[in-house]
DNA sequence: GTGTATGCAAAGCCTTTGCAGCATG
DNA sequence: CATGCTGCAAAGGCTTTGCATACAC
C-alpha cells in the first residue's frame, strides 16, 4: 500500500529501526527505547512509539500483538509464526512452518471473508525448562543446604 | 481438578455467569457490565472483572485475547477458534475447524517445548461486506448496465 | 462467626496525543 | 524556510487493587 508514508530521514528513525533489526529478541517498545537511549540519550519514548507504529504501517517491520503481553515489535517483515514462553514472556520465530497452514484453505468462514490469520505457539523456552529442572532436583529431596 | 477455586456461590457470580452463557457475542467486560447491570444495578465493574478471570481460570469459561482488541470472553469452555472482523470489531465462532490443526504436529519449536497454540482468523463480517457494497455502489457512478 | 466477595475509587500499565520548538529537505 | 518530527508531559483506555463492609457458609 502505502510505502511513503513519512517525509523524513531522522536520525531518531534510523537508530531505532537499526537497532530493532539488530536484535532477535522481540523487544517491547520499553526495552527498545532503553537500547536505543544509549545512543540517542535525549529521545523520548513517545518518539520510539510513534516510529513504531510508523515503521509497522509501512511494512518494513511487523507488531506483534502476542497474548498476555505488550505489544512487541520484529524488525524482519517477512511472514513466520512466533512462539511464547509462558514462563518468562520472551518470544522466538518459528521458522521451520510454512506461513500459510490453513488461511489458504479457509477463505470463507461463517460469512465472513477471510483476509488474514494469526497463529501463535506457547510453549517453555530452553532457558526456563532448564530453571524448572533445577528447582525439581532441589524440591525434591529433603532440603539440606 | 481445580473445579473449586473459590468457596461461595454469589448472586453476582451467578447472573455474570448466566449472561456470559446466553450471549453469543464474545463481550468485552464493559459490555457484560452493562448487560448484568441490568439485573444487579448494584454491580461494580472491579466484580466484573474479578468473577470473569475466576471463571476463565476455572475453566468454565474462556478469555479471548484477540487481537487489537480489549479482551473479550467467551461463555462457552470447548475449544474453537475464532473470526475478528476488522472492521467492526465483532467476533464470532469458527466451528467449522478441528482446534487441533497443527499442535500436535508441533510438540517442539527452537528447543521449546509447546504447550498449547492460538489460531484465529481476520475477516469482513456480512453485515460489513454488505456496507461496503453499499457504499461502493453510491460512490460509483452506474456505468453503462 | 469467619473469611470470601463486593462496591467504590484510586492507582497501574501501556500507549497515545497536544503543544511548542527543532531540524530536515 | 516550511513543516514534519521530536521531547515532554499530560491524558486515555482498559484492568487491577486496597480497603471497609456485606454476605455466604
Amino acid at each position: 500500500m502505502a510505502l511513503k508514508k513519512f517525509k523524513r530521514d531522522t536520525r531518531q528513525r534510523q537508530v531505532i529501526l537499526e537497532e530493532l533489526q539488530r536484535l532477535t529478541t522481540h523487544p517491547t517498545a520499553l526495552e527498545l527505547f532503553q537500547i536505543v537511549r544509549r545512543r540517542l540519550p535525549k529521545i523520548s519514548l513517545g518518539t520510539v512509539y510513534r516510529n513504531l507504529e510508523l515503521l509497522a504501517e509501512m511494512g518494513v517491520i511487523q507488531k506483534l500483538d502476542i497474548q498476555g503481553s505488550e505489544a512487541r515489535f520484529d524488525g524482519s517483515a517477512s511472514p513466520h509464526y512466533h512462539v511464547r514462553c509462558v514462563e518468562c514472556g520472551r518470544v522466538d520465530d518459528v521458522r521451520s512452518l510454512p506461513a500459510e497452514p490453513v488461511h489458504y484453505e479457509v477463505t470463507s468462514v461463517g460469512g465472513y471473508e477471510i483476509v488474514g490469520h494469526r497463529f501463535e505457539f506457547m510453549g517453555i523456552c530452553p532457558e526456563c525448562k532448564r530453571l524448572e529442572a533445577a528447582e525439581d532436583a532441589e524440591t525434591r529431596p529433603p532440603e539440606g543446604s
